[in-house]
DNA sequence: CGACAGTTTGAGAAAGTTCAAACTAGGTGG
DNA sequence: CCACCTAGTTTGAACTTTCTCAAACTGTCG
């Protein structure tokens, strides 16, 4: 429950037709010609952990796509109990529901140091109404999110605790077969569990080797395992 | 876990520039002109309750407009439970996916009585591609779908299984202060609990007098009193 | 060194699941 | 018309899972 001003730096304007991982963002389809519609400064912050990018209910001005680190998305229910709903990695975009004249619905929360470039509104809306190039991969994001949003409802909300977190390493293993954890309490808000359930579930994947610590907040996972953990088969 | 295949009687071609519910659905923006860009039919099907519309992994070869009834969309996991993502209600747009070129990834379960237009992807793209008018409805109906996945993560899947149901029917109740409650096996698989402790959490909503039944799976709801649940105050 | 935030552990209570059995309320067919 | 079937619901009792609250532990930072 604890609120951290924005601490957001400033960098200058970004330069969205040299960006690096141009390929990866919204703007990936637009056409050099298209880049002088944009009338309008979009800004690259860096955000430090535990800044927020913006509030639920705050007035949607921007959208946010994001260059590196980890940003996650949160909603507040009535009795004061948090659940993360989407978590935001390189490439994807927060925010979306300006672009359809809502008010932000979730906190966005900076987990891991992050790079963002904060496009405004009214950039978007001349961008959708001047070129077509824009549309499709407003449509991907779209799709992008109810995708994760789908998943987690049946994959991380769904079963016993160790089924969970089984099917929450399986989802966010790397390549090569190792896995960060973040903190238990946010792991317990993903997984609709409590903190101290977290922490013991975590324990005791480590007692069974289906996990392995191998660094800080770092862990090489057992994937057969946890396959079969996923699937309630052991 | 019961397989129905689809029963869906072809009713002719529908006729949308002459809608019923136009201001409801998909086409509600498009021009008259914007019509006879429509080359391929567009079917009103009719479905009883238990069929099919799609399955899930199925090659997404349409958009549904839901015009009547009530339809469920259901992710099955590798453990055979299944979970209910989304319910359809008319005016609701159910396979959007497949404009984005995805193949189906729920199946769509009809509850109540539905009629459907079933509009080819090939019409949505040639509307896409050929008039301005559709693109605000799809983003649209992106957002919302997202954000029903949203709040039924935060709301129907967080707390104890008295404050699911409380938010439940505090979302679903109409105007007049009542709902329906479906059948405990799909109300289990919203709220993320077996169908027996569905039973039991309706059996003591109907003790302590927040939910009478007034009909045939009809219940008038004390507001104030789920309320409270809700919020987890008494 | 102490303060602090996050984690872990323990133990009892509460919530939820499981499995089995009993109980509906519609049909269907004799 | 009634006996019988079926699918869905309810209920009970034992069991497992999860929560709660409290206390101990860890590492970091001033």
């Amino acid at each position: 429950m604890k609120k951290s001003q924005i601490e957001a730096a400033w960098k200058g304007n970004a330069q969205c037709d040299r960006c690096g991982i141009r390929d990866l963002v919204l703007f990936a389809d637009l056409a050099e010609s298209d880049f002088n519609l944009i009338h309008l400064p979009i800004d690259e912050i860096e955000c430090d952990p535990g800044s927020t990018l913006y509030s639920e209910g705050d007035d949607g001005t921007a959208v946010y796509t994001i260059r590196s680190g980890l940003v996650k998305l949160v909603q507040y229910l009535p009795d004061g109990s948090q659940r993360i709903v989407r978590l935001l990695r390189p490439g994807a975009t927060a925010g979306l529901e300006t672009t359809v004249g809502e008010s932000y619905q979730h906190t966005a929360i900076v987990l891991q140091r992050a790079l963002a470039c904060r496009i405004p509104k009214q950039v978007i809306d001349r961008l959708s109404r001047e070129t077509p190039r824009l549309h499709s991969q407003l449509m991907r994001r779209w799709h992008a999110a109810l995708t994760q949003a789908d998943d987690w409802l049946t994959e991380l909300s769904t079963g016993k605790a160790p089924q969970r977190l089984a099917r929450f390493l399986l989802q966010t293993m790397e390549a090569d077969g190792t896995a960060m954890l973040f903190t238990r309490e946010d792991l317990g808000a993903m997984l609709g569990i409590t903190t101290e359930h977290a922490s013991r579930t975590v324990a005791e994947f480590k007692r069974n080797k289906t996990i392995t610590e191998i660094g800080p907040n770092r862990f090489r996972c057992d994937r057969d395992q946890l396959e079969c953990i996923a699937a309630a088969e052991c």
